[in-house]
DNA sequence: CATACCGCTTACGTTAAGGTAACTGCTTAC
DNA sequence: GTAAGCAGTTACCTTAACGTAAGCGGTATG
């Protein structure tokens, strides 16, 4: 029956849509991967931060954090000590991430390689 | 020495960064991702595309069908025929990205599970 | 006590992404 | 011959992302 297939397609499709505008609504736009990558890199504090990442000014960094730290993919932690320490830290949810990271960077490579390799 | 081990460490993180900004450069936004699902499910003609993805408008999806031909997703192929007939169909090249988009498809389920949990 | 570092914020742009509505040229259907 | 479908385009507008430059309150350093 074809208007029964026509549908079940039509909403096949839409499920597998659904969920990746899900994740990219989290993880796209210039930084966050990147903010995350450095933070999972060992640079906590935000200079850190900030000077390991090209072109990022303070402005962008402090607006991201604060994303990423609702959608939990990080942690403001504050040591309350004499010179008051700052530390942002990856959170375990954000390690769920780490695959789709590491996607991307695979085939980020390759397609380097295909852009220069033409 | 400490040094050393520092400038490794930046080093090392910058070729982390790098390649997934060219991938997220060429994947997000908004449309890219739900396009090349709705083709990649059958979806092969203008207003097929059009009426499968939810709130696209054809303004939009005619500038994303172009950006994504010049990064070589898809091809635009013209039938001479007597009501020409205009088709996008994925190049093998986008199907290397079949691994980001099912990543980010089950992150994103998991994502909304979390979500809606809270 | 000037200078500089840290973790930002503020004010003020610019650019790009995305949206609305209407319309075009072509074809076929009633 | 009017209406409707296809594959878009055009003009116009709003919103959000991103950028620049400067500064601020605190601490520590010479």
């Amino acid at each position: 029956m074809i208007l029964t297939e026509g549908k079940t397609k039509h909403i096949e499709c839409l499920e597998q849509m659904l969920p990746i505008r899900d994740a990219l609504d989290v993880i796209s736009g210039k930084w966050k991967m990147l903010i995350l990558t450095s933070i999972m890199h060992g640079n906590r504090r935000f200079k850190e931060i900030e000077t390991s990442i090209p072109k990022i000014n303070p402005k962008v960094l402090s607006k991201e954090l604060k994303d990423m730290e609702e959608h939990q993919l990080i942690k403001r932690v504050v040591h309350d000590e004499y010179p008051v320490l700052i530390e942002y830290i990856a959170t375990d949810y954000s390690r769920t991430l780490k695959s789709v990271m590491m996607e991307l960077h695979a085939w980020g490579v390759n397609h380097r390689k295909k852009i220069l390799g033409q």
